[in-house]
DNA sequence: GACCAGGCACATC
DNA sequence: GATGTGCATGGT
């Protein structure tokens, strides 16, 4: 097994300790979550939820009923999350992918190859890498590692990576030093996320953090992404 | 009032 | 190819 690889499951294994299994992705069903992948772009998650709890509310978090939703009133139910123009837009290329080019069988559409399924969803325009492999990991069950900016100020401060990596490279890392696990790099993903939240933050305030005792500077990750 | 939050596309150089 | 900018609400 490599340093880096050691490394890895040691940090697993500290956030494991700390938050147990958080059993991500939060949502019922697979169209919320896909809903729910783009709403959290450079967003936090509470107001995402109220953005769901609007479409819920309204029987609008599925896929017809989306479909067949008028753009404004898409974007004014989705307000709280943020961006709601821009993401009323992203969502509707979402839908309108899976009901000209899949026939409205979103499970069918998230059953296909995993490279294939990819190329495809980064064809659509409003996701990116992440929603990608969000959609894919949390709602196709893939085995796909989601890079967010908490995983990768996490891995910068603890010097597993350096500031010239990229989504692709980091992903790559991850993937290929741990073990191929779609419930690892489920459980991962979410455990990263509360890390950042509660310990790694832009302004470094590592104290209490369960990864502490591992190697790392505190002080990188401001202002370097 | 500043900072931050589970990005992405597009314009410009 | 790299860098800058717009998009926006809500909690701390």
């Amino acid at each position: 097994m490599s340093q880096t690889s050691q490394t890895l499951m040691e940090m697993y294994q500290a956030a494991l300790t700390r938050f147990g299994h958080l059993k991500w992705w939060p949502g019922e069903t697979r169209i919320e979550i896909c809903v729910g992948a783009i709403l959290t772009q450079n967003t936090n998650w509470t107001n995402v939820e109220k953005a769901l709890a609007n479409l819920k509310a309204a029987g609008k978090l599925n896929l017809p009923a989306l479909a067949a939703m008028d753009m404004n009133d898409l974007a004014e139910m989705i307000r709280p999350a943020g961006y709601f123009n821009v993401k009323a837009k992203r969502l509707r290329n979402f839908i309108r992918h899976v009901m000209e080019h899949h026939g409205g069988d979103l499970d069918a559409f998230l059953a296909m190859a995993t490279s294939t399924l990819r190329e495809e969803l980064l064809s659509i325009n409003g996701i990116g890498r992440e929603t990608a492999d969000s959609i894919m990991l949390y709602a196709g069950g893939k085995c796909t590692f989601v890079v967010d900016t908490y995983t990768f100020r996490i891995l910068l401060r603890h010097r597993l990576i350096d500031t010239d990596y990229d989504y692709e490279m980091i992903k790559e890392l991850l993937e290929s030093n741990l073990p191929s696990d779609a419930e690892l790099f489920n459980d991962f993903h979410a455990q990263f996320v509360s890390i950042g939240k509660s310990y790694c933050k832009p302004v470094a305030r590592c104290e209490g953090c369960p990864l502490e005792h591992l190697p790392h500077d505190p002080n990188r990750g401001r202002d370097e992404f």
